[in-house]
DNA sequence: CAATTAGTGGCACAAATGTACTGACGGTGT
DNA sequence: ACACCGTCAGTACATTTGTGCCACTAATTG
């Protein structure tokens, strides 16, 4: 559901003011209109009159890492510098003790293949009933949605509906011809109900914190 | 740091075959090249000797309101209809007792804001020193750099390299000229250490956690 | 059947566009 | 002083590319 890339080389080597300039109005530029300006219109955003600035800083970005285009195409300009292909994964963190520093990038979390997921959709948690499973109130879960319940693993965490009453987060389980749906915190009993009753809406897949 | 669309005109009336076949192609392509191929490109594709079904295939589109692009400039198609602008926000879960069901969207989880972030970078946790705060051994967080420690507001969640040690996850107070790192887990204990050997790397911004 | 609409092939043209070449200016380091 | 490099202006050119037009076919609709 996730993946990591470890290609991206990685740009380092450093650019000059006019070359740091123009990489950043094209990463804005890119960022509202979803597709790259032709050489002429950073010209003009440069406040220059001709393309061979324009072409000399391009070619140094390229060189040095940070941009790629297919040659003698229109608009294929591409950013390789850093946002919009991930977020960067710079290593393990303690929490407990302590681990070595870290410096430079491993692999890249990339979160795209996730919004390409067809149907996946996500939900506010309202409560503390999963609280034991660190989801909090509050929380956003991302579910992809269920086609067969009958293949779920049991203790799987899903969203059920209960016929005529509402949905929930549960872990879920087979019990006969039952279903039960257990919470995640000892202050709420677990719920007993006929499988007939009970529409699985989606299965978690992550789960989201902003803080 | 996320950000909500309620916008979205979301396209409505059917396509023909060949429409939808040239929609799903250009979807696949820019998904790919991260840009729109040209229509000479686009008729090859569809295995066509000339441009004009193309453009009449993409006039009807954008009718529709799938597509849309800049008169006259190269490649500056985009994608309205679909699964590349975020995940579908369903509603509130209870974890609990139980809410009404949920049916329509209400609203769109939209991450590319943060991929956009500059400097955004992630760590994978390593631990369990933060459980309290629900954030679990495996868990990956994703850090946003911080420039000025000393704004940092008590009890920050952050990821701190302590001189000459290693970086850990925690609680960040300031106490006189030292700098107090807490677990969220009464199994660790407190520490106390000048300021000068402590660099904070980034704050906590989200949580991410597969399952 | 007639009318409408979408699709197709072929062609043409103007505009957009990437690229190359020349010359010049201003720094920087030798 | 000299060479080197990045920057800039101006110009030129071949290609790419969007668009318009015409005629024909196929499917759909009344």
């Amino acid at each position: 559901m996730i993946s990591f890339d470890s290609d991206s080389p990685a740009p380092q080597a450093t650019l000059t003011s006019a070359q740091q300039e123009l990489y950043e109005w094209l990463a804005s530029y890119i960022d509202s209109h979803r597709h790259s300006p032709s050489i002429r219109q950073m010209m003009e955003a440069m406040g220059l009159r001709s393309p061979a600035p324009i072409q000399s800083r391009l070619r140094h970005l390229q060189q040095k890492g940070w941009i790629t285009w297919q040659e003698g195409q229109a608009r294929t300009l591409q950013l390789l510098g850093g946002h919009l292909q991930g977020i960067p994964m710079l290593g393990t963190v303690a929490a407990g003790g302590l681990v070595e520093p870290f410096d430079d990038i491993q692999e890249r979390l990339d979160l795209q293949p996730l919004l390409d997921t067809r149907g996946l959709f996500a939900l506010t948690v309202n409560g503390d009933s999963m609280i034991a499973a660190h989801i909090d109130d509050g929380d956003v879960v991302l579910m992809e949605p269920v086609n067969e319940p009958s293949r779920l693993k049991a203790g799987t965490i899903v969203a059920a509906m209960v016929e005529g009453r509402g949905t929930t987060l549960k872990h879920f389980h087979r019990q006969g011809a039952m279903v039960r749906l257990e919470a995640a915190n000892p202050a709420y009993a677990p719920l007993l109900i006929e499988a007939e009753q009970v529409a699985v809406q989606g299965k978690l897949v992550a789960v989201w914190r902003q803080v």
